[in-house]
DNA sequence: CAGTGGTCTAGACCACCCT
DNA sequence: GGGTGGTCTAGACCACTGG
């Protein structure tokens, strides 16, 4: 590229840039947009070595824990990476660093106003099945389905199925059953309260001519399928189950390099 | 849970346990691992604050910012969250918090020893398309475009098709196919230097015969289609494309809560 | 108002890497 | 050995929250 620009004396051009340390931005985080429009306009390349920590302390006037700072945002954003006793160096662009997360789907589900939630079935299960398996429960153990259609603003968002363990402690089936629902119904305010860790794993699916048309998409749509397996604080399988939601209700989408300087209107 | 251990005194049961400074371990990853496993007992529930930065830094007698970074530790593995002026809270176990990335391919484009690249289609394209529409050119303005199947330890991985503007600055059409090709070659060793931003998408995709027959999976099979659009350093867009792979070739896996005390064997 | 997290200093020492 | 990032101190002040 013909726009990388070069040093004078060795030095940044940008190091003229001062911290204005009455700014409502904390010293760090000017720095770190310093060092970030600096990569952006190719001071430091790709591949290329920041200046040692203690050299941008100095050269901004910043004790070392505040250079510091700045470079972990950086890090953070996944525009540098550090090697101990080596140096700070400029990442190249590439697919890793890149990371996905839900709050397209937690969002929803956190707006409970707009949402509506159909139980189409909720049952003692005592027929085998991989559940039993995946909960190391034994084959005959009677487990918990439920399986809802949850509606954003009245259109559908999502298919949830999931299986309980049903603990043969509590009291009745019925009133298992009750607690159970109602439990599952808390769900949506987003976090057990009762469980220690869990997994969750995305995969892909074809819908079924059922699920289809529940969730109102095309006979042969592809969907996300986003199986949780959730432990409880005895380390043993509680529930699991998934989520069927379409990649148009539930974007996955990750940014990655630079994206500050008004460039988030393209 | 009745396995929630009470307070003895107002002070958590592992308030006991001291941190060793002479350890190979740093201070605060000891003070995050005592945390932790209080968490995971139940000392601090769901929902619960935790003791002030401040008062965990005296209890353990190391300085505040010691006891913050401990708490930072937990705050990115989603273990907690932070309220300036309320105090740090123990987050419940949910589908946020969680988040994907994508070592498992990244992993495999690194292992260059095992990986075979057939170039299935390498040609400059003139006729309009949404390549067009997405890389912002005119429709008769000519983009290059390669197909690329790569295949890993002999197997088929992934299925690329890129888009890149054809600049006509370039010497000949030839040689500039040939440089596109090499470069694009040279994309496996993971990042680009002439990037400065891109954005992501994972959305899922129907195989069709070819591509299923090409990645040797059954007719009618689904999978990632990974879309990728980078801008070079004028902000303009300069490749677009995607990878089709399978979520068997690239697992997508997401741990949430607590993970520690040897429980990575279940 | 008191209590909390957020920022910051001006150093220090350590662990690691490379020459 | 010299340079780098990683940890740590013992405070300080600020910004925010809630009663």
């Amino acid at each position: 590229m013909n726009l990388i620009k070069k040093f004078k004396n060795g030095a940044p051009l940008s190091a003229e840039r001062k911290i204005n340390k009455r700014s409502r931005l904390p010293a760090y985080a000017q720095l770190a947009d310093i060092l970030r429009t600096d990569i952006s306009h190719g001071e430091y390349p790709p591949e290329e070595r920041l200046p040692a920590e203690a050299t941008l302390a100095k050269m901004h006037g910043v004790s070392t824990m505040t250079a510091r700072q700045a470079v972990s945002v950086l890090e953070e954003e996944g525009l540098v990476s550090r090697a101990q006793g080596k140096g700070t160096y400029v990442r190249k662009i590439g697919v890793s660093g890149s990371r996905f997360n839900l709050d397209a789907m937690t969002d929803v589900l956190a707006d409970k106003d707009n949402l509506t939630v159909r139980i189409l079935k909720a049952a003692i299960k005592k027929k085998p099945g991989i559940e039993k398996e995946v909960l190391d429960l034994p084959p005959d153990q009677p487990v918990v389905v439920v399986e809802r259609l949850i509606l954003h603003q009245n259109e559908p968002f999502t298919l949830q199925e999931t299986y309980s363990n049903f603990d043969p402690k509590s009291p009745t089936v019925e009133s298992m059953l009750d607690t159970v629902v109602l439990t599952e119904l808390l769900f949506h305010e987003e976090g057990f309260s009762n469980i220690k860790r869990g997994v969750l794993r995305l995969l892909t699916t074809l819908l079924s001519e059922r699920d289809a048309e529940l969730l109102k998409l095309e006979k042969g749509s592809t969907a996300f399928k986003l199986e949780h397996l959730y432990y409880d604080f005895d380390n043993k399988p509680a529930s699991f189950g998934w989520f069927i939601v379409s990649h148009e209700k539930m974007p996955l989408i990750s940014k990655i390099g630079i994206w500050d300087e008004q460039t988030t209107q393209s």
